[in-house]
DNA sequence: ACATTAAGTGATT
DNA sequence: AATCACTTAATGT
């Protein structure tokens, strides 16, 4: 194990040693690679074969539906102690990926060879209970994201994903363009463009080419 | 200085 | 709220 693998197992166990026992870490630690990735890297795509799970420990990653060829939408994103919880089931029924998923920060994760992940579901009991938990925290976030979409106008939705980035990412400054910001909730740019006018008049944000602040965190 | 890319705007559906 | 057809502004080379 070189240097680098090193620091990004301690980083891995620093996040995981409270989900997991110790034996499982260990584990994890043998069987497991360790990886960083980039922002803006794909992470999986469409129709991948799913070979490894990710344990993220550092950075976010958004996992996005595509509806016909330019149609787009972000579900929800990853964490640090995130998994990609429905590619579990894909692993397991060798099936091909349905989502996309990107990096949106620099991320680090360990990558679990599906072979395993399925034995673990019998052998370790931590293992189990992060997989389900996993599972709920997932279609909670979707259920979120449907809510949103349903029953909240753009106006709203734009400032509720703003200010979760926000969080997400303990940044108040986004480096984020119009058209980026369309893409992920599937609507154009000059729509965008619109509503950020609106929401810099309210006193909400501020916003400059490739930059939003955003100035009140609550409500 | 020039080209490229991001953002603003009015009119139309 | 989407699309078009611009204009204006910011940035890179």
């Amino acid at each position: 194990m070189n240097n680098k693998d090193i620091i990004l197992k301690e980083k891995f166990i620093n996040h995981f040693s409270k989900v997991f026992e110790e034996k499982l870490i260990q584990e994890i630690i043998k069987v497991g690679h360790f990886n960083t990735m980039k922002s803006g890297q794909l992470l999986i795509d469409i129709g991948d074969d799913l070979t490894h799970i990710p344990l993220i420990f550092e950075g976010t990653a958004k996992v996005i539906r595509h509806i016909k060829i330019d149609g787009e939408l972000v579900l929800y994103y990853l964490k640090p102690g995130d998994t990609c919880a429905v590619s579990f089931i894909n692993c397991i029924e060798s099936k091909k990926s349905v989502f996309e998923v990107i990096i949106e920060t620099d991320m680090s994760a360990v990558f679990i060879p599906v072979d395993i992940i399925d034995e673990w579901l019998v052998t370790y009991k931590s293992w189990r209970r992060y997989i389900i938990d996993s599972y709920h925290f997932r279609l909670m976030e979707m259920l979120e994201s449907i809510d949103g979409l349903a029953f909240t106008n753009l106006h709203e939705r734009l400032f509720k994903y703003l200010t979760d980035k926000v969080k997400r990412n303990n940044k108040k400054i986004l480096q984020v363009t119009h058209q980026e910001l369309a893409n992920d909730m599937n609507t154009s740019r000059v729509v965008i463009s619109r509503i950020i006018k609106q929401l810099q008049d309210e006193g909400k944000i501020i916003s400059t080419r490739n930059k939003i602040k955003v100035l009140d965190i609550n409500t």
